[in-house]
RNA sequence: UGGGGCGUAGACAAAUGGCAAGUCAGGAGACUUUGGAUCUCCCAUUUGGAGGUUCGAAUCCUCCCGCCCCAGCCA
């Protein structure tokens, strides 16, 4: 059982709402949501929070999700990001079946509706423009004033309507709106634009259409339409609440309730739309999936897991208050479910040569490397060994500090599933002083797994053969962001400073064992020691290039700041 | 100064008038052939504040304070 599994009876105020619902004999006792994304842009891990909400909800009161396209806006919209946004739904793990909808499918009955509205009175034609409609709109401490044209006849409206669709009128020139309550302390409620006219292609309809519904009047319609029984959308949307209801209300249509939440917000990352394109558009990354980008995309780049994913939107909870959740959870649940799964090999990032002087030249052991500790049933591996060696840089010190348990002059270490060694000299450029070599000395022992073997000593390290080893690039990512909440203006009104300039670090001469020799793209592995690494989607021919996932926790990197702090 | 929401630990988040869950972060220790993992312990005498009701209040009432959202023909 996983901690997923482990998590099912988690609950929140959406689900007992639900469960309410279904006590009370609503909806027939069925459970009917959708994720409702605007292909306008590439989903993100706070889209995420949304996908599992939904599609849970819908597993656990065996009801069913479907994925519907809000595409009522031909201006901004591109077929190119539905592909992706389901690519990405289905890589988290979800299944909409046969009910992938569009807003756009239903235009037509939109505009039937629509018309019941005028013939009841409660929707006329506008002929003021956007700058005029504002004016009249009021503030948010005054009232609004009504429309000179707010009762035209339905007649009227129907005729002035129907040309609105046919073409007749320029863009902007004229608008449907809802005839509520321009007294109305809620905005959203004072006549709101239902239709406007935009000329343009849709990536769906094509050209038949110039009006195009705007998100009040599409989407509780399209949620009625499709049986929803709870539509569950994001705070900001709690004021367009009376809104959804009142068109359902005045068609006398399926109602479904709306329920809003709070949405997403990760420290040192950015969610926002603006944002994201900024990056993107600046250069700032490498485009929409770029490791450091917190898109599905670029977290699936990074290797990051749809398990872990999964896990982190089940443990944030749903809750109404705003906040930002410590990107060290989502971080501590890639490593949980990493840990279980990923293969372990060793890689040398900073090599440093080293010479086992007693060690026969010419002589190769094969040793037996288990491939994951938490897993026995993974079985095994073979490690070359040799004389010459390379091992961390950054696991030899000249003078050693206080609890530093690596390699130093006259120090022992084990190497991990091979022998113990010592640091009997260390080899210097004459000139620059650069630490060339190490010249070391083994005790034959001391192999692993042999009877005499468990001396007890501090520190293990990691090590590839330098006749055996591969060359790989590594990309090393770190967050983005140095500040803690970079979408804040206050925070950072200039997201550019709040840049991490050392968030990759690309290393041209990395050295891993033999056995990677066939890997693919989106492998992962721990490399032993360092942290977990994945295979980058791009591997160009004859090079082997690893992305850094998240690293290893390091208590080492911990001490030793603290000693520096003192 | 309109309308709608929200305030529980450093970060999330439970509690539904009856002893303030859990997770992450942080700290201490055990164990360890990964300084990983794992394990143990610590980390809110108090829920934005002040009053009130009650045997009993995070929860009910009153007032106050703070924060977020809304004036697109965006979603």
């Amino acid at each position: 059982m996983n901690s997923e599994s482990k998590r099912a009876a988690a609950t929140d105020f959406v689900r007992e709402i639900i469960a309410e619902d279904l006590r009370a004999g609503k909806n027939n006792g069925s459970v009917h949501t959708r994720f409702p994304p605007e292909p306008n842009g590439y989903l993100h891990i706070g889209h995420a929070k949304s996908i599992c909400l939904n599609f849970g909800v819908a597993a656990e009161f065996n009801g069913l999700c479907n994925l519907r396209f809000d595409d009522t806006n031909p201006v901004k919209e591109e077929s190119e990001y539905t592909a992706s946004i389901k690519e990405d739904v289905r890589w988290l793990g979800y299944d909409w079946g046969d009910r992938e909808y569009y807003a756009s499918d239903y235009f037509e009955l939109l505009y039937e509706y629509a018309v019941r509205l005028i013939k009841a009175g409660k929707a006329y034609v506008d002929d003021l423009n956007a700058d005029e409609i504002r004016q009249y709109r009021g503030t948010l401490t005054e009232p609004g004033r009504e429309s000179p044209y707010r009762n035209r006849t339905a007649e009227e409206n129907l005729d002035l309507f129907e040309r609105m669709r046919a073409g007749e009128f320029e863009d902007g020139s004229r608008v449907l709106r809802a005839r509520i309550d321009m007294m109305s302390g809620n905005l959203n409620m004072r006549d709101p634009v239902m239709y406007r006219i935009i000329h343009e292609e849709h990536h769906r309809t094509g050209n038949k259409w110039c009006i195009y519904p705007m998100y009040d009047w599409a989407h509780g319609q399209s949620d009625s339409i499709e049986g929803i029984t709870h539509s569950l959308c994001t705070l900001e949307f709690e004021d367009h609440r009376p809104l959804y209801n009142w068109f359902i209300e005045q068609l006398g249509i399926h109602q479904p309730r709306q329920i809003e939440f709070a949405r997403l917000n990760l420290s040192y990352t950015v969610l926002s739309k603006r944002r994201l394109i900024q990056l993107v558009r600046e250069g700032h990354v490498d485009g929409w999936d770029d490791p450091r980008m917190p898109t599905i995309s670029g977290l699936r780049r990074r290797g990051y897991t749809p398990e872990s994913i999964r896990d982190f939107c089940g443990r944030i909870g749903v809750a109404k208050s705003n906040s930002t959740v410590d990107i060290e959870l989502l971080e501590h649940c890639l490593r949980e479910d990493l840990n279980r799964c990923a293969p372990r090999v060793m890689a040398v990032l900073h090599p440093l040569r080293i010479v086992i002087e007693n060690y026969p030249e010419g002589k190769v052991e094969e040793l037996e490397a288990e491939i994951n500790p938490e897993e026995p049933g993974a079985g095994s591996r073979k490690i070359p060994f040799s004389r010459e060696l390379y091992i961390e840089r950054d696991d030899f010190r000249e003078e050693s500090p206080k609890k530093f348990f690596r390699l130093a002059p006259g120090r022992e270490v084990r190497l991990k599933h091979a022998y113990i060694i010592k640091c009997e000299h260390v080899v210097k450029d004459t000139e620059t002083g650069e630490i060339v070599e190490l010249l070391c000395t083994y005790d034959p022992g001391t192999k692993s797994g042999a009877p005499q073997a468990n001396r007890k000593i501090k520190g293990t390290l990691h090590w590839v053969s330098v006749k055996h080893a591969l060359n790989a690039e590594v990309r090393l990512y770190d967050r983005l962001f140095i500040k803690e909440n970079p979408g804040d203006e206050k925070e950072c009104p200039d997201m550019k400073s709040c840049l991490n300039p050392d968030s990759i670090e690309i290393l041209r001469d990395c050295k891993v064992e033999p056995g990677l020799s066939n890997v693919r793209p989106g492998d992962f592995f721990q490399f032993l020691r360092i942290g977990y690494f994945c295979v980058d989607k791009d591997l160009p021919d004859e090079k082997l290039v690893f992305n850094r996932t998240v690293t290893l926790r390091d208590t080492w990197a911990k001490i030793e700041k603290k000693q520096k702090g003192r």
